[in-house]
DNA sequence: CGGCTGATCGTG
DNA sequence: ACGATCAGCCGA
């Protein structure tokens, strides 16, 4: 496997909806107790800053929880959502606007990557006391949501607030080339309350 | 495939 | 109290 090149601080010192569309084919990577997983991410969703319905930091709410987000491009921000999945995020701009893109989901970039988010995913299950579950189902369904993701690719809040600019266990590397005309559009999911941005189309997948 | 439901806890 | 959700279950 080739070592790919880490996207820099230049690629994230962007506004959202760009960083968004461009993570679409990039890797992210994590170290994790079984090793290195790596997922490409296929969805994600653009937060834009104080003036977005949608986003945590609608009107201005710099909080400890948000913090991250105010932060430069290229930041962490993971959240604890229904009180049991994280959501991961990177904020993009620069430090005091808190733009930030939501990683949906991502498929496993390689074959000892999909054992480690299998591994992971199961071991989640066994610890919510749920059934088995078909290998089948469970491979399908790998990291195809925010949740799914955090926990295939072992991301908590541990994970929050990091510089993955810099950090040697967290970080986006590039990826295949994405044509844009794969690019779709859609409208975020989950935030009805949000309004006419509601409706905004700031979700890409490919 | 689509709709419904219970689970569970940090944040403000 | 309330989520930027998930998995199981049901019916179509």
């Amino acid at each position: 496997m080739r070592a790919r090149k880490r996207l820099p601080r230049s690629f994230f010192a962007r506004d959202g909806i760009t960083v968004a569309k461009e993570l679409l084919g990039k890797i992210l990577v994590h170290e994790t107790p079984f090793g290195l997983v790596r997922g490409i991410i296929t969805e994600t969703e653009a937060y834009m800053g104080e003036e977005d319905k949608g986003s945590h930091t609608y009107g201005g709410k710099r909080t400890e929880r948000t913090e991250p987000m105010y932060h430069k491009g290229g930041t962490s921000y993971v959240y604890l959502i229904y009180g049991m999945y994280s959501c991961m995020n990177i904020a993009a701009m620069k430090e005091g606007i808190p733009q930030a893109v939501l990683l949906r989901s991502v498929i496993p970039a390689d074959q000892e990557s999909e054992r480690i988010m299998l591994k992971l995913r199961r071991e989640a299950a066994v610890r919510k006391g749920k059934k088995p579950g078909g290998e089948e189902l469970l491979k399908k369904h790998l990291a195809d949501g925010p949740g799914k993701l955090c926990i295939a690719m072992d991301i908590s809040r541990r994970d929050n607030d990091i510089d993955m600019v810099e950090s040697k266990s967290f970080y986006v590397t590039e990826g295949n080339k994405v044509m844009p005309e794969q690019v779709r559009e859609g409208k975020r999911i989950g935030i009805d309350y949000a309004e006419e941005a509601a409706d905004f189309l700031w979700r890409f997948y490919l």
